[in-house]
DNA sequence: GTCTATATATGGATAGAC
DNA sequence: GTCTATCCATATATAGAC
């Protein structure tokens, strides 16, 4: 019960830090969101800081089974798509999230929170970096610049997935949630199959 | 003289609000960074708010550029790698700017603002959509999606020029200056070409 | 655990002297 | 144009009743 209204209150503050940034969101605004007394927050989470790191902390870790996930793929292309696949959903399914993460790193205001993020992040990274430069030493890909491809992996994940009103201006869509469905989530993840496959596979 | 400390002005609360935030500068901070009374931010533009806009307004107009500066290419190719490097030294140049658009879209806060930020870059968006659709026309291009392929343009760029600290750490710089000299800048040049002559040349 | 009331701090903005 | 002093609004956080 307690728990459940603890979730409750994370679910609710992660959406509005996410639409209105961290210091624009008040403790009153996320009472209200989350349908609670004012001082509730105050009595769980200790301040608005640390219901704020609650958020983040909540959501870092299940990346780990990135590597579980690959083991069992034969090529590292498919290794490469396996991961993409396991990324997109992530962002695609913490989309509020992914939003504060980013904007975190982009910011000089709790650095020890941007530090974290980019460390967490830093593992990510290494792993695919690791997948691809295996992949050019077998011949099975080109001799690509390997930081930026990683880099444009995330870039283009993450482009999709926390610009959500611009996406669906830019691309004439009726609403954001039709950004977000599970056509275009295919979409992306085919689009993405091909430019890196163009890229890297030597053939 | 009037219009020379206005510009400093501009420029100091720039770097600050791109570093923290709108909501987290405070005007006292401001006049401190750019060695002003505090009672001046008001006395030139009124608000804090009303600041923030010039800030956004002064440097959005240069990009129609874009056009004149494609004229001379011969192949869509060339047109597009054109466009690439105006968008890149555009980005490259003003990266405290780009920080604060790309938060700012990324925000439900000051919408008119966001939406107008958009409308923006709808203009540079639809302008390289069309070289691509008419790259593919002309048997130039293969028949790729053409929304993805600009979109990933875009969030290289962005990825690049915005996540500073990031980079730095993962690519192992040992600042972030390093991460935006002119050296850095051209190999990121190079790899976008190659990257997408892979993507969409038939050749 | 939940509420009201309040202490305390801070920030934007301006009045008014120079 | 520039400064100091101050008003006023609003936010966090908590004390204390229930």
């Amino acid at each position: 019960m307690a728990i459940d209204k603890r979730e409750y209150i994370l679910d609710a503050a992660e959406r509005l830090f996410a639409e209105q940034g961290f210091e624009a969101v008040t403790i009153r605004e996320i009472s209200k969101a989350a349908d609670i007394n004012i001082a509730m927050v105050s009595y769980y989470f200790g301040s608005k800081e640390k219901l704020y790191e609650e958020i983040v902390n909540r959501k870092l870790i299940p990346f780990e089974r990135l590597k579980e996930k690959t083991e069992s793929c034969d090529t590292y292309f498919e290794k490469l798509m396996c991961v993409t696949d396991v990324i997109t959903d992530k962002f695609f399914e913490n989309r509020y999230f992914q939003i504060i993460v980013f904007r975190e790193m982009s910011l000089n205001q709790r650095t020890h929170m941007a530090d974290f993020l980019i460390e967490h992040m830093q593992r990510n990274f290494l792993f695919i970096s690791d997948i691809i430069k295996k992949g050019i030493r077998k011949k099975e890909f080109k001799n690509v610049d390997v930081d930026f491809t990683v880099m444009s992996l995330f870039a283009i994940i993450r482009m999709y997935t926390t610009s959500g009103m611009m996406i669906c201006k830019l691309t004439n869509k009726s609403s954001v949630d039709e950004v977000y469905d599970v056509k275009q989530k295919t979409k992306i993840k085919k689009f993405i199959a091909d430019l890196f496959s163009a890229h890297l596979l030597t053939r």
